[in-house]
DNA sequence: CCCTTTAATGGTCACACCGACTATTAAAGG
DNA sequence: CCTTTAATAGTCGGTGTGACCATTAAAGGG
């Protein structure tokens, strides 16, 4: 790259486009807003906006992220790139470039508002369709990105507050994945496999819960899995 | 993404880089360029260049490919998307945005030197270091998702020619992660998986082999393996 | 206050898979 | 013809996992 010779390089606009996650009501939910004006006027659209002149597209995104969910800190939150998108055709006006990414947000900050966009609003994975630009596509690409590293790495705690029981975290599986899970099995596994959660030294959660108070943990150290939380096989045969 | 309206957007220069990997003489091997021009000028880089004003990255980068690596066909080529680096000072002149691809090649076209690049080499993995920019950091990145995406996609095979054997596959699991496999149990392993390879209907190698021939294989049309083919674990606990 | 409901936790059992190993087969080379 | 090399076949024990059943500890209602 950065060959300056043969070609003369052409400016492009750079934007940066959020997938924010969260879990409420048992089902999925995804980060919205109306946009305000042309093009796609009216219509839902991922939140973002552009890179400014002297920050990283991992920097634009959680600044996005801050002003879009009105959350006063989103230091801790996991904030992860995807891919980016540069079908020449993708926004009718001129060349845009984005660099998407996946946010996962524990608890569901109601109401929200702030931003460049008209207004922001939760809405249920399922429930969304005809979203501005690609942002569709955009969208399912997070998803299946968000399902397939639930396998392999700790990142379900994300989905969780800092203290979570394993009901909750077995939530997150069970939500993204669209599967149930049998609930001793899923205990056993979690706790098998090291660097996944760590109990909380002596604490157990009683008041809101309805059946036996289940203990708390917090997310683990360890970046990947091993041995990995494999999914139900799709189909076909039993794994 | 895609607001206008706030603030206005800046201009950036847009790029794409390339991690070319083969697998020669049981070792990983890189593709690089020398650069012809400051910045960097004399220091090896990976090959890339700016995007065209009518082309996405993805099609930037296999056009790139084939002109550094003189390749005359590059459809067929394993080439993936792996992230974008954005920050601020990655090059010293300008805001310069870089898409970054991996790419796998079976075999080794020995000679290159079109393109942009004053010339092109493939070097030992190892033996590589001082690269121009970013360029160090990217090939980290690169290797390390191709080596965690051998586990469970079918990646390997692209690496390897259209019909291969399975001590050739096993080859490519042995050089990427730089451990040793059992090979009967590798075999077990991927016949077992289904839709990782196929058989070839009625052949066998024979001519070049040492010991007795090997079944030719296919590459499958699995995009994800279930099981998965974990890796070997790092330390610690035994799998 | 007791009994039901709910959910967490504990445990069992059989099967599949996997790592470690040994054995056999089929070529090339001297 | 014997040795070397590599592919293929098979065995065996340990472990992880899915499908269950049992127990515990809370909330809620009559």
């Amino acid at each position: 790259m950065d060959g300056y010779d043969k070609h003369a390089f052409e400016p492009f606009a750079v934007t940066v486009d959020l997938a924010v996650f969260t879990i409420r009501e048992a089902a999925l939910h995804v980060l919205l807003v109306e946009r305000g004006q042309e093009p796609y006027a009216d219509r839902w659209a991922l939140p973002g906006g552009f890179l400014r002149p002297d920050e990283s597209a991992e920097r634009a995104a959680r600044r996005e992220l801050g002003e879009e969910t009105g959350l006063t800190d989103v230091t801790g939150l996991h904030l992860e790139q995807l891919r980016t998108y540069s079908e020449p055709g993708r926004d009718p006006r001129m060349r845009v470039v984005s660099v998407a990414f996946a946010a996962l947000l524990p608890d569901a900050p109601e109401a929200h508002g702030g931003g460049d966009a008209a207004q922001a609003r939760w809405t249920r994975y399922e429930a969304v369709r005809d979203l501005a630009f690609d942002h569709d596509q955009i969208l399912a690409d997070a998803r299946d990105r968000i399902g397939a590293k639930l396998e392999y790495t700790g990142l379900a705690t994300a989905f969780c507050p800092p203290e979570f029981t394993l009901g909750e975290l077995q939530q997150v599986y069970e939500t993204v994945w669209g599967t149930a899970l049998d609930r001793p099995n899923f205990r056993r596994k979690v706790l098998a496999t090291p660097g996944f959660v760590e109990a909380v030294p002596g604490a157990a959660r009683l008041t809101g819960g309805r059946g036996k108070p289940a203990a708390l943990y917090r997310a683990g150290t360890a970046a990947a899995l091993h041995p990995p939380l494999l999914r139900p096989a799709p189909e076909g045969r039993p794994a």
